[in-house]
DNA sequence: CAGTGGTCTAGACCACTGA
DNA sequence: CAGTGGTCTAGACCACTGT
């Protein structure tokens, strides 16, 4: 093994960053870098490959491969579970259900989810601890058309976010963060003041092509979320 | 061509997902798999290895490749430059620069960056309009230490942000999303009411080690950023 | 139509690590 | 130490898409 596709990708990363190859610029093809490496054209490939994804560089057939003009542009970030995100911090972790109720879909979760009218729906608020404090408070709804067997699940000490993992092998989600004020309800649930600005983060989870849940978790106040790339 | 490796992720992804292979399951060898599809083993390969990529499955050396108990959650967001997430929008772009000043890094900043004290530093303040609308605040630092250059250029009409993307070919980025409370000088930039709850991103750029810029970007209000996975 | 990336193959050797 | 994934090679054909 003479050239790894690591160090390929390190080297034309560098002549990148050092300004060898501008953003703009094309780069030479594959078949020249493998030349001028001495590897084979599929480690060369591998490593642009893996630069294109990096969001680095823009690959076109017969048009080459080009520098990006804005080299970064994805930031990735875990989504953690709850009960993690707050053992990781050295607290202790404690769940509390607040609520549930059985009805039937309101209008605007019926068409966020696409339920039909009349689509009946488990509704289920929780306040997820670190230590004493009130962490994340969660609101979470369920489509009992796609989850019958939710009506069932005891949801008293386990939080509906394990027990969702544990059911649903894989799924789609959207995800959204986003700002709101604090409301007395939620003000109340986090023990923090009346329209406080807080974190939240909603999602709605398909499941071949159906929706199974949609859950808005709404976060103390001061929380940040932090990635690097 | 016989089995492309997408038809071979699909079928295996399948299988998980319908229960063939469940969470916590040992999957067949890699040999074995390109038997029974009938390709290649580098074929199966990189569709297992996407899958690895993609949080579905683990992949340890003589161990096996094992599905995983809950899928990672990790989600890819895109990190738009303002200018083009507004005109995607269908809106007209407008900036103007509210403020410009050279000082030395107040204490805070000193420590975010590793600036000594007494570092200098060029202080932006700037509004990204979508037509006629305040759309984003933008609170610039720039590190002149490391960007003396930053002094010299001309914010009048373009943004620092897209400055530094012309002028730093790559870099390190730690970005952080929260939400804060409008004081009255947010308020009256983005045309909203005092203590409206504001989603905003702090973004601290490093080049080779060193700190280039810290900016926080405060949107309008009802601003919501969004991903699948 | 011709140049570039996209992908597959068949075979090989290596690197890690569990039994 | 033996089984599994990790990677490279040399060659081939295909699929796009600018010119």
């Amino acid at each position: 093994m003479a050239v790894t596709f690591r160090e390929v990708k390190a080297d034309i990363l560098l002549k990148i960053t050092q300004g060898v190859w501008p953003p703009g610029d094309l780069i030479p093809n594959e078949v020249d870098l493998a030349e001028s490496y001495g590897c084979a054209r599929a480690t060369v490939n591998r490593a642009v490959q893996e630069l294109a994804d990096d969001g680095i560089v823009e690959r076109r057939r017969k048009a080459g491969t080009r520098v990006r003009m804005a080299p970064v542009r994805q930031a990735r970030f875990n989504i953690p579970i709850v009960r993690q995100e707050i053992e990781d911090r050295g607290a202790v972790y404690r769940y509390t259900l607040v609520n549930r109720e059985l009805r039937t879909a309101p209008d605007w979760l019926g068409k966020q989810l696409k339920i039909p009218p009349e689509g009946r729906v488990l509704h289920l608020a929780c306040v997820h601890y670190a230590d004493a404090t009130p962490f994340q408070f969660e609101d979470r709804w369920i489509n009992l058309d796609v989850l019958p067997e939710a009506s069932e699940a005891d949801f008293t000490n386990t939080g509906p976010n394990e027990w969702l993992v544990a059911t649903i092998p894989f799924s789609d989600v959207e995800i959204s963060f986003l700002a709101t004020q604090a409301d007395t309800a939620l003000a109340q649930h986090l023990g923090c003041t009346a329209r406080d600005a807080l974190f939240q983060t909603e999602r709605i989870t398909w499941w071949q092509g159906r929706a199974i849940t949609y859950v808005r978790l709404t976060y103390q106040p001061g929380h940040k979320m932090t990635t690097r790339y």
